[in-house]
RNA sequence: GUGGCUAUGGUGUAAUGGUUAACACAGCGGGUUGUGGUCCCGUUAAUAUGGGUUCGAUUCCCAUUAGCCACCCCA
């Protein structure tokens, strides 16, 4: 997609913006606020961020209600914390050698000389306020979710974004793998709501306990081969020699194949609780395929860790009740957003995650909480989105105007604002435009907008006491006593 | 952060080292009074930014910026 218009304002504004060109000889600070502005150019969006724009919005509102209702349906509460927190929280959790931390995360000085950066994801923030807020108090386990979005600084990519939005559910305060299993369940859910199959990939890292043992058998497996690692597995064999097991370089996937499975070498308790988790999932019918070489990018995970990924076989899902075009027959433009979407090619989406999380039973205490199990899956909305587009699937539109009032005069005024308020108390999706005059000009909107009726109150209609009904895809009118009015369009919405 | 490709009105495209940069769609205004979608007419609006080569650059070259793709990593 293009970036929208740069240059018209340009020249237009060039003038206007030459006083300014004084200050950018100046010495001015990157930060301050009188920064000089990039002479002549519209200001834009900030790389790898997005507007979300009208003609979007039915993607959000379908996917932000079914998570409600998944977190409704499953006891999860919201809770949303700051975009802004300490960076040193997300160093204590993540890691000082997790990619996030070292390389991606907007992270700044403020005016009071702290140094805070905007969340580059969501678990850690949770976990502060569960410690914070002294939720180990509440009755265990406490089940939360969150959304909102998440920044990380990233060469902006198809379906990668420097600000994205994730939702994530998380539980602390249990240990039991059911939980585990619950939340993949969850997550694995959450997609088939929206129509798209997915299937998990899972695997356990172990605790601290065994962690070391099969660490140390990798490292020494790799070590024999090093030379044929690629350049960044050699770099990782020193820093976090199990991500070597997620390198997808051809060269490193083959030496991977005959590498020690953590599974082998997990102690008796991990090994079971990976067992339980993968009976539950079983049981829950959740499609999973044990993955020896998933590691994930955060340090706090122990034992379970899952990714979701799309199914292989995408059965296209029938069309929908409410499909792409509009419902009601216009023949005209839609020059109302949502009939323009359809233009986009759904793009094949890359074979990136669209989800994972794992189990972090030692966060809470590295934190300086008091030991607390806890496991917890994130989800990044524009990556279910894009994969919706692509799948073709269109969230129903609920937000199109139902009924336009349109008006002849000032007399005829009164009464549709009235009239307004009695459809809008009525739960009627209604809209007007009290500063046209001309009845043309009223119709025209009301067909832009898509609404399936046109209620007209002209002159005539005050001094009778009626309103004149349009049925906006026959052309059909009826006169209705104004008293009624509510009622028979209540009834031509088929509604009761 | 590394590498490759790309950049023309709001959108999708066309064209050219030389006079007014073309077309479609959308937008706006008309086609007499209180009737939309079709049709007709009119109109707004672009060579990403900065340098260079040249008599002359939107076109050729370089840089910057942004987008896309691959890598890194991730959602």
């Amino acid at each position: 997609m293009p970036s929208p218009a740069k240059k018209p304002a340009a020249k237009r504004d060039a003038k206007a913006a030459a006083p300014k060109s004084k200050a950018v000889g100046k010495e001015v600070r990157p930060g301050s606020a009188d920064a000089p502005v990039r002479s002549g150019s519209t200001p834009q969006v900030p790389r790898g961020m997005k507007d979300i724009l009208p003609q979007e919005q039915r993607y959000w509102r379908h996917i932000y209600k079914k998570i409600e209702s998944l977190a409704r349906g499953y006891g999860y509460e919201r809770i949303d914390t700051p975009i802004l927190e300490e960076t040193s929280l997300f160093v204590r959790a993540a890691g000082k050698q997790s990619d996030i931390v070292e390389k991606e995360m907007f992270s700044f000085i403020d005016k009071g000389g702290d140094n805070v950066s905007l969340r580059p994801e969501g678990t850690a923030p949770v976990a502060r306020a569960y410690i914070n807020h002294g939720m180990l108090a509440m009755p265990q386990p406490v089940k939360l979710y969150y959304v909102g979005p998440m920044f990380r600084y990233e060469r902006p990519q198809h379906g990668r974004y420097r600000q994205h939005h994730q939702f994530g559910f998380e539980v602390f305060g249990d240990s039991n793998p059911v939980i585990d299993a619950e939340l993949i369940m969850l997550a694995h859910q959450f997609y088939k709501d929206l129509g798209i199959k997915t299937t998990v990939h899972i695997n356990s890292l172990g605790c601290p306990n065994c962690r070391p043992n099969f660490t140390a058998e990798i490292v020494a497996y790799f070590r024999s081969k090093r030379s044929q690692l690629c350049e960044d597995c050699k770099r990782r064999m020193t820093k976090n020699p199990l991500r070597v097991l997620d390198c997808k370089v051809p060269g490193c996937v083959a030496l991977k194949e005959a590498a020690p499975h953590i599974v082998d070498h997990l102690d008796d308790d991990c090994k079971n609780k990976l067992m339980r988790v993968l009976e539950f999932l079983d049981d829950l019918q959740v499609p999973y395929v044990l993955d020896p070489h998933l590691v994930r990018g955060f340090d706090y995970y122990t034992r379970t860790v899952f990714e979701v990924v799309l199914s292989d076989e995408q059965v296209i899902p029938a069309p929908l009740p409410v499909p792409a075009a509009p419902a009601h027959g216009h023949r005209g433009h839609q020059a109302v957003p949502e009939a323009q979407p359809v233009q986009e090619v759904p793009q094949p989406m890359p074979a990136v995650a669209l989800g994972g999380g794992g189990r972090y039973d030692n966060l809470i205490e590295q934190m300086g909480g008091r030991p607390t199990p806890a496991c917890g899956f994130g989800i990044g909305l524009e990556r279910a989105i894009l994969q919706m587009k692509a799948l073709q699937i269109d969230p129903p539109d609920d937000n199109r105007t139902e009924v336009f009032l349109a008006q002849l005069g000032d007399q005829a005024r009164r009464k549709v604002f009235a009239l307004f308020d009695e459809l809008r108390a009525a739960d009627v999706r209604v809209a007007a435009n009290l500063s046209k005059n001309a009845l043309k000009g009223q119709l025209e909107a009301a067909n832009k907008m898509g609404a399936k009726l046109t209620a007209i109150i002209g002159q005539k209609e005050v001094l009778d006491g009626t309103v004149l009904l349009r049925d906006m895809e026959s052309g059909m009118q009826e006169i209705v006593d104004y008293n009624k009015a509510v009622l028979e369009i209540t009834k031509k919405l088929g509604r009761e």
